[in-house]
DNA sequence: CCGCGGAGTGTTTTT
DNA sequence: CACTCCGCGG
């Protein structure tokens, strides 16, 4: 039995010992949330309860994953308890309960770039396509709707507040709305907000949320602040008849209001639920003093002051974080590659230090010289492997194996054949829609094509490579291979890059092997797809050291490094350019800012580089708004990089920085500057 | 009806 | 600069 006494202070003890009741814990950035959280499931473990009786809602899978093994450490049986992300638990539920709700258990899961398809379909089909020159486009259009779901309002009321130039289109948007819907029913698909909505239909079932609370009876959510209404109704309901849920959440890391999450979730949290207790976990193991200092500093110019003041529990103060200017991204992208591989020098490695930013493409540059000095790294956040167009391919012969109706799937394999374009795509799709199963598609559409065209051959031949794939005698893995065999000359002719992109799709090979059923694989790919892989830099290089991490902000939630490079703070960047309209979002971007900056253990960076482009035309970038004010520039070190001329221009008043970025020549004399020596 | 090439447009964050 | 849309030639 370990002592939990000796491992927590007291009100992470408290936190952790509680086991029934409600109860929210608000814990500040680097105040160890995971660690409570790891302890409370053990502490639970130990006092008998039964570890499948114990639901742990995260916002990655991988989160999960890495309290539960470590709580696993502790005590084996912390393995048999339930936990992932709320849309992977709705698969589950739905999964098992689809039935009940009137739903074919066979569904396939839209992704993103599916769900636009699907959108574009339903425009298609209602007129809205044509003619009407600035209706939005699809993925335009797949956000309102996804908006107005996860924030309950209604298209209007999304389209006033947030797209105020299409609200022109509200009835058409509305009628879209419906039609996607019933689309969705009819061809058996769900899409990410249905996973949700659909949960919480089958849980406002009395019936069917006692058989499920009846074996949850302990509910934990991670990450709260980043929760939507709809996910904050269904932890009500999931906790109503019993009770025991706890909630953890930091208001000020709040970071996905763009999604529909609202604080208002944790404010009201403790009305939901009666007798309520509130734990306040303020001590912070993680950073510094002089991290924590700017943590603070941004932190105080927030609009909302939400907790206190952090205080590190370390004795070391370290250095205060740098700020570094660069002329070019090209000399930023260097300088970060050099500081990296001092620090690695240094005994700090690669896999203990990472560069963060608000948008991916900011870090473009960075990769390429990353990969010039075979540096070991590896990208978060952007583009999924899930959804590059290679992998989409090859899975989709799988797609339509699990589930034939998937009409997305059979579209996306006939567009590969040279000779088919849209319209045959269509025609041929109507003709398969008949038949409920492969072998029927195969033996009467696609072998028996018509051979005046071209591309009959073609045809036959996918015939007969999926339903061979489909016959029972094939595991997940073979029958991928199969689908492999069959697509490598398509992709071949395709793609230029086909020798990397056949290397991905080897990788999801050596992953189908760990499925033993499809619909299974499929799902996991959809709703928790791995990010995109390690690059592989010659292997006997740097004998598989661990790679450096390069992270958009969002995906670095809840994670630490010992080094973080932050990556563009210049205005337009973050706060990202596309906020600045709007009080609310620039308050989001600076509660993004706070998180990147919450990362850093020993050593922060903040940098930025003052020739950007936009369109091809050459700009010249200010600094952040966040960082501009002396309260913040004061717990800044400015001369990291400097040389004695440097110094000179870094010494001057930070007031300086609204007239520098206004005036010509000193515009010019920065550049000129930065030209010399970096 | 397919597919190529040129012009124009607009550019986050994620399950 | 990358992606989409449109118009024309095969």
């Amino acid at each position: 039995m370990i002592d939990l006494k000796s491992h927590l202070n007291s009100s992470q003890l408290e936190a952790a010992t509680s086991a029934t009741g409600a109860l929210l814990v608000i814990a500040g950035a680097g105040s160890g949330k995971t660690r409570v959280i790891e302890y409370r499931v053990l502490n639970l473990v130990q006092n008998n309860i039964e570890p499948s009786s114990i639901l742990l809602l995260t916002f990655t899978r991988e989160a999960a994953r890495r309290m539960l093994s470590r709580a696993t450490r502790h005590h084996p049986r912390c393995k048999y308890v339930d936990g992932g992300t709320f849309h992977s638990f709705a698969y589950k539920i739905l999964k098992k309960y689809a039935k009940d709700i009137g739903f074919d258990e066979s569904f396939s899961i839209l992704d993103e770039p599916d769900a636009h398809e699907a959108i574009r379909r339903c425009c298609v089909e209602l007129g809205l396509s044509d003619k009407t020159k600035r209706f939005p486009r699809s993925s335009t259009l797949k956000d309102i709707i996804s908006i107005s779901i996860n924030k309950g309002a209604s298209i209007e009321h999304i389209l006033e507040r947030e797209y105020p130039q299409f609200i022109t289109y509200t009835k058409e948007i509305e009628s879209l709305r419906k039609k996607y819907a019933a689309y969705k029913l009819q061809k058996n698909y769900l899409d990410y907000d249905d996973l949700l909505t659909f949960l919480k239909i089958l849980l406002e079932n009395d019936k069917l949320r006692d058989k499920i609370t009846r074996k949850y009876r302990f509910i934990m959510v991670d990450e709260y602040q980043d929760t939507n209404s709809l996910q904050g109704d269904i932890t009500y309901l999931l906790g109503k008849e019993h009770g025991n849920v706890m909630v953890v959440g930091d208001d000020a890391q709040s970071i996905y209001g763009f999604r529909g999450a609202s604080h208002a979730n944790i404010m009201e949290f403790p009305k939901k639920f009666s007798h309520c207790k509130i734990i306040k976990l303020e001590e912070n193991y993680r950073s510094t003093q002089q991290i924590l200092d700017l943590a603070n500093a941004v932190m105080e110019d927030m609009e909302n002051k939400y907790s206190k003041c952090l205080v590190a529990s370390r004795g070391d103060s370290g250095d205060r974080p740098g700020l570094i200017f660069f002329k070019d991204a090209y000399g930023e992208a260097e300088w970060i590659c050099d500081k990296v591989m001092e620090f690695r020098e240094d005994g700090t490695d690669l896999s203990e230090q990472a560069v963060l930013f608000r948008s991916s493409y900011i870090s473009i540059l960075l990769q390429a010289e990353l990969s010039k000095r075979n540096i070991p790294y590896q990208v978060f956040g952007g583009l999924k492997f899930y959804e590059t167009a290679h992998v989409k391919d090859l899975l989709s012969y799988l797609k339509v194996i699990a589930n034939p109706k998937d009409e997305l799937s059979w579209s996306r394999l006939l567009l590969l054949i040279e000779g088919i374009g849209p319209k045959t795509a269509e025609r041929i799709l109507a003709e398969i829609a008949p038949y409920p199963d492969i072998s029927g598609i195969s033996d009467k559409v696609f072998k028996q094509y018509d051979t005046k065209y071209k591309y009959s051959a073609e045809l036959a031949k996918l015939g007969a490579a999926i339903k061979k794939a489909n016959e029972d005698k094939y595991n997940v893995e073979e029958r991928l291979g199969i689908a492999l065999d069959y697509y490598i000359p398509l992709l071949k002719d395709k793609f230029d890059d086909w020798p990397l992109r056949l290397n991905d799709l080897e990788t999801l090979k050596d992953i189908a092997s760990g499925y033993n059923s499809l619909p299974e694989l499929l799902a996991d790919f959809a709703i928790e797809s791995p990010e995109r892989g390690v690059f592989k830099v010659e292997a006997a290089k740097r004998d598989d050291e661990r790679p450096l991490t390069l992270s958009t902000i969002h995906s670095a939630k809840g994670l630490e490094w010992k080094n973080v490079f932050i990556l563009g703070l210049s205005d337009g960047v973050l706060p990202s350019s596309l906020a600045l309209g709007d009080e609310e979002e620039i308050e989001e971007e600076r509660r993004i800012f706070y998180v990147a900056v919450t990362r850093a253990k020993d050593n922060l960076f903040l940098s930025m580089h003052h020739e950007g482009s936009r369109g091809g035309i050459t700009q010249f970038n200010k600094i952040s708004r966040f960082l501009d004010s002396r309260g913040i520039l004061e717990t800044l070190d400015r001369g990291v990089a400097a040389d004695k001329d440097e110094q000179r221009f870094l010494d001057e008043e930070p007031q300086e920085f609204e007239t520098i970025y206004n005036k010509d020549q000193l515009l010019k004399r920065i550049i000129d500057y930065f030209d010399a020596d970096i």
